[in-house]
Formats: C-alpha cells, structure tokens, sequence
DNA sequence: GCTACCCTACTCGGATATGGAATGTCCGAGTATGCTCGG
DNA sequence: CCGAGCATACTCGGACATTCCATATCCGAGTAGGGTAGC
C-alpha cells in the first residue's frame, strides 16, 4: 500500500477539525509533517477526483472535506488513492488449460477468486466501519494536545 | 498483489491431487497453465524457504506439499510470496511534527494505524479460513473434469 | 471619496523525470538413472 | 551373469536483465486580493 495513504488520513482529520468550509494549505500541511510538498498536493487531487475533498485555487486557497467527516471513511480514501479494483484480480489460467471447458465466467465460478473476493471484503468492511469523523474524535479525546497544535500552526501565517 | 499467487495456489491444490510423496514437475505444471516455465519456479522457490514446499532435485524431481493439504492454508502462500510485512506501515509521520510529544510507540496508539491492522487482520483471518485441502475437496465435487486432467497431463510424458 | 480596472502573488492541476520492486530469463550445482566395463 | 563406476540428462537454485508502477518534481492555468488611476 502506498505511502500517501497515511498522510491522506491524517490530513482529512486535520482538516475535519478546523472549521467547515475553510480550506487548508496544502504545503503548509506539508510542511508541517516533514513530508513532499507537491507530492502530497498530488496525492490531494485524486482524492478531490474521487469527490472526497474539494479544492479552492488562488490566495487562501486550499483544500476540504467534500462532505461532512461522518459521510467519509478510511475506505474511500484508500480506495482513492489506490485505485478501486481489488488487489487480486483472478488471470483465469484455468482458461490456458488445453481443451478448456467452456466457461463464460471464470473468476465467478473459480473457489480461489471467491476466497480472495471473501478476504477483500472482509478488510473493506473493516476499513469502512471507520469514519474520519470517528478517527478525529477518538484522537481528540486521547491526545487533546495534537488538535489544537495543529491548528494552531495551520492557523499561524 | 502479485500474479504468482494465483499460480501457487492452483499449483498447491494440484499437488493435493497427486498421490503424496510424489513430486511435480514445475516445468510441466507451466507448460499445462501455459505459464513462464522459470518464474513459476521462482515462485516455488519462495514456497520452499516458507516452509510450505518440498523440492526434489534431479530426473523425476519436482516439487511437494511439505505438509497435508489439511494444514496449508491460502494465507501461508500469499505470506510466503508477498512477504509478511503488513501491507499498511506506519510511518509515524506524528513524529515530524515541531516539538513532537514524546511517545515510545506510534503504530501502537496511533488510531490510524489501529484501523489498518484490524482490516488487515480481517482479511488475514479470512484467508486463513481456507485450506488447499478444502479448496481441492470443493473444486472436485464441483468440477470433477478438471482433475482427472491435470492428472492425465501430468501423468504423460 | 468612490469605483472600475489591472497587476501581482498565490494555489491548484497536470505533464514530466526517477528509483525500486515485481516480473521475466539464464546458466551453474546437484542428483538419480541407465550404460559400460571389469570380475 | 553380476556389480561397481561413470557418463548423462534432468531438475532445482540462485544470479542476472527488463518492465512497470509508486514516488518525486516542476512549470503552466486560473483566481482572489490589493493597488492604482480615473471620475
């Protein structure tokens, strides 16, 4: 899994806690975490194609949440970012076999494909019962002092 | 995820099928799923150090269950050939923070990194669930053909 | 003094390099088989 | 005829290319804000 995925999350927790419809400067979020500034910018933009967050251009400018934080989960970012197809997609060698039996649908029919499609689901369930609402929340409860350092430097010019 | 997996299981479950204690030829195996006849290898290879495989060099040589199929499970060959690292690391950026608040262990009371490593459980558990042996078992009563042709092909010289 | 215009600075957006891992290929090490030669 | 030794063919094992994607970077497009000039 991609680095991005983790910056991704804590960005839009970052960006659940400072107040809606103020944007976020990308760089300075950067800048804050130590991490590639117009990497990070670009791992935003799929995130804005994927209609998790919506950007505004020019001075002040930014990035936010396109919907409230309880309508976004850890899965949709990852799915943004990684793309939505599953990690394993069935080659159907079965179909390479001399003489194959006629088959319209190999990957619905073949056990291996169904047991990776049961594993995948399972741990998209369990990325999609968490909602950055939920993560911003719980975070602030436990480390009260992250919150409002940050936005205290996001804050600060 | 890489391509090998699906080879090594459909692989795995021939083996099953072969009488226990002989060896298949890797190079036949290929030739059958029309597969590159070296890179199967590989793959096997990674099985070997994992523990799952046996080799046997040599005329007649080949590659075994280093165990019954009862006791291999899809987890133990997607761990052997994608690695065991969990897919998600935490790269802890909370600790590049300015002035970062002293903590020993990030992955451990980051939330972000919790979630992951529930998901990733999940899926783990999922294919943990199932065995070569309860693959082979459902995919001959449901595809019975499909056996006694493999064994055909590879009984044939 | 007020308003309309323009100019500048700032930020997103996509096109463009780079590195490392997954993929694919090749030749050497080791072994069982079958043949040969001697007893 | 029988057995030991040897040559051979076959298979695994790891070292060596190649391709592709994640990573990283840069410059252009568009916009908001402020400054300026005219009324």
């Amino acid at each position: 899994m991609g680095r991005g995925v983790e910056w991704a999350v804590h960005s839009c927790v970052n960006m659940a806690w400072t107040p809606p419809g103020e944007p976020v400067n990308s760089a300075r979020l950067a800048e804050f975490y130590k991490l590639p500034a117009a990497y990070l910018n670009k791992q935003f933009q799929s995130l804005v194609r994927a209609g998790v967050l919506e950007s505004v251009s020019g001075p002040h400018g930014g990035f936010l949440l396109a919907r409230r934080p309880e309508n976004i989960t850890v899965l949709d970012i990852v799915l943004a970012l990684e793309g939505q197809d599953p990690a394993f997609r069935c080659e159907a060698i079965l179909g390479n076999v001399p003489e194959p039996v006629r088959q319209e649908n190999f990957a619905r029919t073949c056990l291996i494909s169904q047991t990776m499609r049961q594993a995948e689901l399972a741990w998209r369930q369990a990325l999609a019962r968490q909602s950055i609402a939920g993560i911003a929340d719980s975070m602030e409860r436990r480390f009260p002092a992250d919150k409002v350092k940050v936005l205290d430097y996001l804050a600060a010019e």
